[in-house]
DNA sequence: TACTACTTGGC
DNA sequence: CCAAGTAGT
């Protein structure tokens, strides 16, 4: 008879390619999955349904593939600092393996079930890193120090040779019948649907939930968009990004897997074009694996800015604005269009992220961590450090020591929408104005009413120069 | 210490 | 052509 570990899944949904997964399997082949549902998470004030939805998605598909190899996955609600070891008390497990992750409260937490397994005698555990290419200690500076720039970090990180996917868990053996009796007696319940959770969606998701439908996704960039990358991505009515964002984060996919495939792209692509946009799409990767970095070792960002002249910034805050800006009501097209691809999504093309990040900010001069929260509570691929690093840099709050990074509405929509075809898609009262005016914005006030379309709420111009003069007044005060 | 280089821009 | 200082070496 071999010994029971249990593999206990929080970002990693899936059985290929994971570290912590592969780990447990070699061994002992009586692997047995288990997920618990954590009120301390589920009933924050910032979890998107369409998130919620989409995970509960990928369990039920992660239920399926332990089937499908012989095991199970067992499902649990409450505090993990008791339902894990409890579980792992009551059905004699050896061991319980997962994978660290970066967040604040997840470290506190796994240290905590790490005590309580000890407490219980639970002899052995095993952690490692999986979300991420390369472990957190792994990078530094010549100095010893994390990196807190993003061009060395990449330089430093892209020389370094990265780990092959690992095997997928096959041949695994199950809990037995009378086992599965005490697992219920411990706690295991069904997997409950988002709506049994009190989160409503009723749109389809923009990704199919899952590790077959993100394997399908990857490839299908690989084949299709990845050469393509480097311009295709800017434009937000085109589909040219991966979408693998809301994989990555539950881990359905592995991150050796996706590198494995860039590198596969890269032999079988020639022109300079080709490896060009590869390489953009590797430092995009690169950029998530810099601001999971940041936040192991600045857990304080998830509190506001880093940078001393923001921390203490005269925001404006209005609360109208702000309730415009979420309802895309702020009368600028190109924001207004994005927000609403937010609400009616769950997702936003990148490019728009920064344009109304750089709208709430420098416009409307509030808080980038209320938007920030707002995305959270949108976002299908929402996630701490990738949502925080990139509201940081568009508030120029963060590490990188950078010009005031102003976004000009009008602009930006000219380059990267000059035909209006996303404003027109999320903004239908605008479908019938001239591209010249919906792209510029430049809409009489008149049409604006005959619309009912909303008139700007700010003025672009004022609001910049005023933006400028309170981080000039901040910086002297903090220097 | 001196020097280099700096995601996505604006005007 | 000015961003705006400064991390990293």
């Amino acid at each position: 008879m071999s010994d029971l570990i249990l593999f206990w899944h929080r970002r990693d949904l899936r059985i290929s390619d994971n570290t912590g997964l592969d780990a447990a399997r070699k061994r002992s082949a009586k692997v047995v999955g288990v997920f618990c549902l954590d009120p301390d998470i589920l009933e924050r004030d910032d979890v998107a349904p369409a998130r919620v939805t989409y995970m509960i998605g990928c369990l039920d598909a992660l239920k399926h593939r332990y089937t499908q190899v012989g095991s199970q996955l067992l499902i649990l609600r409450g505090n993990p600092v008791q339902t894990i070891p409890a579980l792992a008390k009551a059905l004699n497990a050896k061991a319980v393996f997962w994978n660290w992750d970066v967040e604040p409260y997840a470290q506190t937490r796994d240290r905590l079930v790490i005590d309580a397994l000890k407490e219980k005698g639970i002899e052995f555990l095993h952690q490692s890193w999986d979300q991420i290419l390369h472990s957190p200690k792994e990078i530094h500076t010549s100095s010893q120090s994390p990196y807190t720039v993003y061009s060395p970090f990449w330089k430093n990180w892209s020389s370094k040779a990265k780990a092959k996917p690992l095997a997928t868990l096959e041949n695994a053996t199950g809990l037995t019948e009378n086992e599965q009796e005490i697992a219920k007696q411990a706690g295991v319940i069904q997997l409950p649907s988002a709506k049994d959770l009190g989160f409503i969606w009723h749109r389809e998701l923009i990704i199919s939930p899952g590790e077959t439908a993100a394997q399908g996704k990857l490839e299908e960039f690989i084949a299709q968009n990845i050469t393509e990358y480097k311009e295709q991505r800017n434009f937000p009515s085109v589909d040219g990004t991966s979408r693998l964002s809301a994989a990555l984060k539950f881990g359905v996919i592995g991150i050796r897997t996706v590198w494995q495939a860039t590198l596969e792209a890269q032999e079988h692509s020639r022109s300079e074009e080709a490896q060009g946009s590869i390489r953009t799409w590797q430092q995009e990767l690169a950029w998530r694996e810099f601001y999971q970095h940041a936040m192991y070792h600045f857990p304080q960002l998830a509190q506001g800015a880093y940078r001393d002249s923001f921390k203490n910034f005269p925001w404006q805050n209005n609360p109208k604005h702000f309730q415009a800006w979420c309802e895309g009501k702020t009368g600028y097209p190109i924001v207004d269009a994005a927000m609403g691809q937010l609400n009616e999504t769950g997702w936003m093309h990148n490019r728009c992220r920064m344009i109304v990040a750089s709208f709430l900010t420098k416009d409307l001069i509030i808080n980038p961590q209320w938007g920030e929260k707002y995305f959270m509570q949108k976002l299908i691929d929402g996630d701490l450090s990738a949502n925080n690093g990139g509201w940081q840099w568009s508030a120029s709050s963060g590490m990188d020591p950078k010009p005031l990074r102003i976004f000009n509405p009008a602009s930006q929509a000219q380059k990267f929408d000059a035909e209006g075809e996303y404003i027109r898609q999320w903004v239908s009262k605008l479908r019938s104005v001239d591209t010249e005016y919906l792209v510029t914005g430049k809409i009489s006030s008149l049409e604006r009413h005959r619309l009912s379309y909303p008139q700007p709420i700010v003025d672009h111009k004022v609001q910049q120069a005023l933006f400028k003069t309170l981080y000039q007044q901040q910086k002297e005060i903090t220097m």
